[in-house]
RNA sequence: GGCGCAUUGGUCAAGAGGUUAAGACGUCGCCCUCUCACGGCGGAAUCUGGGGUUCGAUUCCCCAAUGCGCUACCA
């Protein structure tokens, strides 16, 4: 039997060459420089950061450069598939504003380099896996589980590596014993159940300094210097699906993606792919592996996680939260490129895609998610956000995560007002977060949120009642906001409390308390808390019949 | 166990063979101020360890430690 003779056996009938496939997926005609990306989650009904993470890079080079980004769903792992995971991906990944030029979605594939999903292509696997069998670089495996697990142990007796490679499977040398050729070919016409290897070329447990390397430069980590694969790794599995090796190889050279972005996992198969690159005559992509994403914990000690599963990690969380796109987008970059806080602080109003984004400034180390970075981040990325826009973007959270605030969106002028208050300064408040926060912060407008929480200031608890009564007596909603303080400090001096702070300070023997302590006696009866933004301003807002409510409802 | 990647303040990090080792977040203090926020000023806090190479190493090399990852017919 010819390795020919094998490969027909195996795959009789294919209804493609690998030259048609070259031709129907032909060289992209793209600008010089361009680059071709792809996201590649698998099905697996879980996105997480660092999903997001490597997703924005993908994003960012190709459409930085003028290129193609799409999606590929890698769902070759059967076992693992959720239902709806394609469609969490497609929708979660749509929510942060990541954009696809082609491949999977909602509707259907897009694009000439499709289909774009795995389980699909089965049949482009095979050819390629054939073309390997003919030219006997690949062979058919009946090793059963035991078998493997026993070469295991011997391996390990021998303190060798372990795996299946030269010298292990007999099949891998079928075509220099008779005997097995002929096993080989009743097994296969018996249908019994095998797997495809490669037949690498590498040689086995070969001392450091004989081993074979490979340069290969990561646009991340520079050059690489990567040992040659001797591992005759499974490319189709039992199930005539193939391994992400194979899938990877296939793939990325049939739809031409020129930088393969991906976690530094991969790292360590590399030299698999690197064999596979150059078993199959295509060229590398570049390669960018990029740094794990980890978290720090909510009790404030350090720990790095996998990113496995981390339910804090889950983008659920921070949807659900009500972080922005925007902020949670703009967090990302900061830790993306080292360069982009410096490049945001020139740029206050810029796009976040006008900053020329690089692989060379990506950390190869990995970083610790850290949620005060973000939540500060957040505050300034909302100041730049239209209050009408937010206030839709709010309603929308709300209908979906967090419905029991329907009433905030009852009047949306009056929430975009709330939402506003302070923004348009000198210099602009910027204290809202994250759309659960505002919901608190912006609770006391509402009746169905207002709350006392707060007690009035000692200095001032015994006069509450007279300081109100005043207040009320001398409230006039038409005033501007100078002359109303001007008439809270006479208020307050004539209750026998210090006009400015200072005076108090200086001579606190003088005065029951200072102008300070008034204002917050009124601050409470108005809004239940000491602290709050302006007074005056919010209410202006509230309208003067709630506020003569609510200082009458205190006396 | 083997292999790989990583290691600058609490966190993210710039940096270069000779620097007072940037900056941001956080933290602390002060100022501004009717509270808070914003803003301003200032402080504390870092090159994992050990060997080399060198006049000089945080920077280059080696070793170790630590962390993470891979070691599947998972991705």
């Amino acid at each position: 039997m010819t390795n020919k003779e094998l490969a027909d056996l195996i795959y009789p009938s294919l209804s493609h060459t690998p030259e048609e496939y070259e031709a129907m997926y032909p060289e992209r005609d793209l600008p010089e420089g361009a680059m071709v990306t792809r996201l590649g989650p698998s099905p697996t009904g879980f996105i997480h950061l660092g999903n997001l993470y490597g997703a924005f890079v993908d994003e960012r080079l190709a459409h930085q450069s003028g290129g193609t980004f799409f999606l590929r769903i890698e769902d070759t792992d059967d076992k693992r598939f959720v239902e709806n995971a394609v469609e969490t991906i497609i929708t979660s990944l749509a929510f942060f504003d990541i954009k696809f030029d082609e491949g999977v979605t909602q509707t259907g594939d897009i694009g000439a380099y499709g289909d774009y999903t795995q389980s699909h292509r089965g049949e482009i696997y095979r050819t390629f896996a054939k073309k390997l069998l003919e030219q006997g670089m690949a062979y058919p495996c009946f090793l059963s589980e035991d078998e493997i697990t026993a070469i295991r142990e011997k391996q390990e007796a021998a303190k060798l590596s372990p795996g299946i490679y030269a010298g292990w499977s007999k099949y891998r040398d079928w075509d220099k014993d008779p005997e097995i050729a002929s096993e080989i070919e009743e097994r296969v016409r018996a249908g019994e159940p095998f797997v495809i290897r490669l037949k690498s070329t590498g040689v086995p447990n070969a001392s450091a300094e004989d081993t074979e390397r490979h340069e290969v430069v990561d646009a991340i980590r520079g050059n690489l210097s990567v040992p040659a694969n001797f591992l005759d790794i499974v490319i189709i599995k039992q199930s005539g699906i193939p391994t992400y090796h194979f899938a990877h190889v296939v793939d990325d050279h049939l739809m031409r993606t020129t930088h393969v972005v991906r976690g530094e996992e991969w790292l360590p198969s590399l030299p698999i792919h690197v064999e596979l690159f150059a078993d199959l005559g295509w060229e590398l992509p570049v390669y960018c592996h990029t740094a794990q994403l980890m978290k720090i914990g909510e009790d404030g000690n350090k720990r790095k996680l996998s990113k496995r599963k981390d339910p804090e990690l889950s983008l659920d969380y921070y949807r659900s939260q009500g972080y922005h796109p925007a902020a949670v987008r703009e967090y990302l970059l900061t830790i993306l490129n080292s360069n982009y806080e410096e490049w945001r602080a020139e740029n206050p109003d810029a796009s976040s895609d006008d900053f020329a984004f690089t692989t060379a400034k990506m950390s190869s180390s990995g970083a610790l998610f850290d949620l005060d970075k973000l939540n500060d981040v957040s505050k300034s990325t909302l100041l730049r956000i239209d209050a009408a826009e937010l206030a839709s973007w709010l309603k929308s959270w709300s209908d979906e995560f967090a419905p029991e605030y329907g009433y905030v969106f009852e009047d949306m002028d009056h929430l975009a007002a709330i939402l506003d208050l302070g923004r348009h300064d000198a210099r602009p408040r910027a204290d809202l977060v994250y759309a659960r926060q505002i919901m608190d912060y912006i609770g006391y407008f509402f009746d169905e949120s207002f709350r006392r929480e707060d007690e009035y200031p000692q200095e001032a608890a015994d006069d509450a009642k007279a300081i109100l009564a005043a207040y009320l007596d001398s409230y006039d909603h038409s005033d501007d906001n100078e002359t109303w303080f001007g008439k809270i400090r006479q208020i307050a001096v004539d209750l026998g409390y210090a006009a400015k702070p200072k005076d108090f300070k200086k001579h606190p023997e003088e005065y029951k308390g200072h102008v300070g302590h008034v204002s917050t006696v009124i601050r409470i009866a108005l809004m239940g808390r000491a602290t709050s933004p302006d007074v005056w301003a919010i209410q202006q807002i509230m309208g003067e019949s709630k506020v003569r409510e609510r200082i009458s409802a205190c006396m």
